[in-house]
DNA sequence: TCGAATTTGTGCGTATGTATC
DNA sequence: GGATACATACGCACAAATTCG
């Protein structure tokens, strides 16, 4: 069973561009070229070019023509306990890492927990929430978003009931809830990655189908849970890293 | 500009499958009843559903019809210490965790190590390495691939020079390396998610396109690398979970 | 500024092969 | 074996964007 027409095409191209024949920028032979070339039709060498275009690989400027992408490097945001100390953000301190200027926008809402949530946080179903939706720039521009919850049983009428209002802004989750005398010891965090919703694509400028790490991170204590959040980002410009400690197994 | 006929369509469909009007494992309408109800050609239809194969949403079986996919649940990978103790293996210990038993075949070879290897290994660009190629099995089928890098230097013809022989096969690196007086004390994974290669696609059954979650692991004693490993799952199959501990800034 | 050529995006109708039921 | 459904392919057409003389 040989490979389909339009997939060995696609291959022949990618295998181009991958060994850098086809350097980034560079054209692509248009579908005219192609099926000429391949001697196909020139429908078989839309189809060619738009599984490169889904993968990412070329990027097609109607009118214009088909050009080899240039993926962008990779940023890595550092997700370990040291980039929370001295009272910044750890957002703030990745972006600097990087040379660009980092800051967001937030908004704040009392609402019901949703089942997924409350199983997080180790509440009732519709126990009632703070919920925070964020949207992080980089450089002015959209680079991660995300949406924290947490119990208003923990922080209604207290100074960091607004997370990024009054004196304690932007300080992160642990000073915070320290405040509110909940001593946070560690998070979890579960990675994973997913096509991007449509909304989420359009949001961190990226292109429909493309691909998301999504962080499911929980701060507790050593009793309980006391914040959870959903955080978002592109999977072509993040790496995300992790120090694991590591304990020699001394009763072995 | 209204979007295409065929993405409206897609639109439709996809709706109706994540609101569970389409269950999982349902039928979808052939491409001449698509047609039929938007007044369309069937070429349209079939670019239509042709997206949603691609996004994941739908699964054409040639002759029969096209089907909801039901996607499988995502197993948990734990990476902290702690799975590491008693002297099993952490990927035993997680599969065990899920029911499934979990067992891996391997391959160790010496080649020099490639620029970036080297570069993570804190040694010479072709300084000789023992490279180790895995496949995991989760009940028999592939779920994991995985490749390891330890400095020559540091192994040969000691009893642990091959991962998987003699008397501390399977036992992990933490408690290999401490054979050869090396402590690990911790290790830096760097997680990030791309598109799968042809040839990772099919070792790992996916369907080509689908995205793999990639670690780029290093394991460190307090003074240098002695182990560095590219490691390779669906990521529609897991998400991988960390415990970050965090230290209160006691100095503030 | 205009207009022609090029290129992509989308769409139609048809045809053939093959897998499934 | 026949009906159905999907996969691939051909050839053509037109709109919109872009490029360039």
């Amino acid at each position: 069973m040989p490979s389909p027409t339009y997939q060995r095409i696609a291959d022949d191209l990618r295998r181009s561009i991958v060994d850098g024949v086809l350097a980034p920028g560079a054209k692509v032979p248009s579908r005219h070229e192609l099926a000429r070339q391949y001697d196909v039709s020139d429908r078989v060498a839309v189809e060619a070019v738009r599984l490169l275009v889904a993968e990412g690989f070329v990027e097609a400027r109607s009118g214009s023509g088909s050009y080899v992408r240039q993926r962008p490097e990779r940023q890595r945001l550092t997700r370990s306990w040291y980039t929370s100390r001295r009272g910044g953000s750890p957002f703030r301190a990745d972006m600097a890492a990087a040379g660009i200027p980092g800051t967001w926008e937030s908004s704040t809402e009392r609402v019901p927990m949703t089942p997924a949530i409350a199983a997080r946080l180790g509440a009732q179903p519709d126990a009632p929430a703070m919920r925070t939706v964020y949207t992080f720039l980089g450089g002015g521009r959209p680079v991660m978003l995300s949406v924290s919850w947490e119990p208003a049983e923990l922080t209604s009428g207290t100074a960091i009931m607004f997370p990024e209002e009054g004196p304690h802004a932007g300080k992160g989750v642990v000073e915070r809830m320290a405040v509110v005398g909940q001593r946070i010891t560690h998070a979890e965090e579960i990675v994973t990655a997913r096509p991007a919703l449509a909304s989420e694509a359009e949001r961190l400028n990226m292109r429909p189908g493309g691909t998301v790490i999504t962080i499911a991170r929980t701060y507790r204590t050593d009793e309980r849970a006391v914040e959870t959040a959903d955080i978002v980002l592109p999977a072509e410009r993040y790496a995300v890293a992790y120090d694991v400690p590591v304990r020699q197994g001394s009763l072995t």
